[in-house]
DNA sequence: GTATATTGTAGGTGTGTACCTACATAACCA
DNA sequence: TGGTTATGTAGGTACACACCTACAATATAC
């Protein structure tokens, strides 16, 4: 029998670069030619491991996500002195929002595609985002203080300010520090319900 | 003398036609000759009224976001029977949200280019409509009942919704009434800091 | 009417890009 | 060792796209 296949291996070595192109570049200026040089293989290499472009970008959604839900976890779960787990989870991302590149993939998902696949990666994408973040509010909170807005409703709302913090990054709208307040002051209004003290 | 130049008009008349085909498609995939086709004009007009595709684009912000300012302008002068103008921006976004496309047009330009002059356009854009925003909480407020948040961080927090809201649209993630639910909850706990009766 | 500049038409052109074909090489199993 | 198949290399193709050139037509001011 011939050689086995290591293409799953191939896979998990290249998608990190794959993804982090798409963040970068967005999905049409990330040619084919471009993701080959950065992964230093050629061309068609790449079309052995996914059918298309199409499928390389829907893969990295996929890797970018679990990427940023497995960080979360691990922060987490590593014990927290006392503090609030969203809390943690807020200021982790206020400190390092955009690094993962996931907001830029949903831009680039959202403005230069109407595929029908890529529409359902990022929409299963949210909803486990959703999930996840409700989890995280619902653990937070302390049922002696109502009243507090639904949950289901705030975790979309945390999760539009990471979308608007990402932009304001992006467009150096508000600098670091003012994000990170920004950030910090309206999570903790949508999360507990009141302003902080 | 020779003819005069209606260089203005026409492009008053054409920028409507070029902004909903960059909202609709993003930046790449509207290509000079779609947008001419739209226009029913050939290419090289288009490129006699701008410089290039990017100076259309930049255009096309420009004119997204005044429509946009203006159309709420409109809704606040004529008159709310009592109810206060924040809340009424709102309810009209969670019925109109999208129409504009300025969301759709942020989103390519975030993505799809790394152009200074873009990114320029887009940065006016949002202190604009955040120092817009503001005005409207400011004057929506009650001051009777602090503590309420930082007007200038609600605002972004506003914005940030409407992003969000139209992401969860353009994804079929909530149905048009929670979308509506969510809209007006949030806003009213961000502007008034704390969830509504 | 005529000179002059604005409009409109027709057709490139050079480049970029997704994806493919043909073939050489090397790893694995019997 | 030999047969089979994964992996790598080189080059190509068909098309799409931003932008341009050359020229005809037409509207205005005198």
């Amino acid at each position: 029998m011939p050689r086995p296949s290591h293409a799953d291996e191939r896979r998990r070595q290249l998608l990190p670069i794959v993804a982090s192109a798409f963040a970068e570049l967005g999905y049409r200026r990330t040619t084919t030619a471009e993701l080959a040089k950065r992964c230093k293989v050629r061309e068609n290499i790449l079309y052995r491991l996914w059918r298309d472009k199409k499928a390389m970008f829907v893969a990295s959604i996929e890797f970018v996500y679990a990427l940023s839900a497995e960080t979360w976890r691990r922060l987490l779960a590593e014990g927290g002195d006392g503090k609030p787990p969203a809390e943690r989870l807020l200021q982790y991302e206020s400190e390092h929002h955009g690094e993962s590149g996931l907001q830029r993939l949903v831009f680039a998902g959202l403005s230069e595609t109407n595929d029908p696949a890529i529409h359902r990666a990022l929409r299963t994408m949210y909803r486990r985002f959703h999930r996840f973040i409700g989890e995280q509010i619902t653990a937070y909170r302390d049922d002696r203080r109502p009243p507090q807005p639904d949950v289901g409703l705030s975790a979309w709302a945390v999760i539009g300010l990471g979308t608007l913090t990402s932009i304001v990054q992006e467009l150096n709208l508000l600098k670091s520090g003012e994000r990170k307040r920004f950030m910090a002051e309206v999570g903790h209004l949508l999360i507990e319900g009141r302003p902080a003290a």
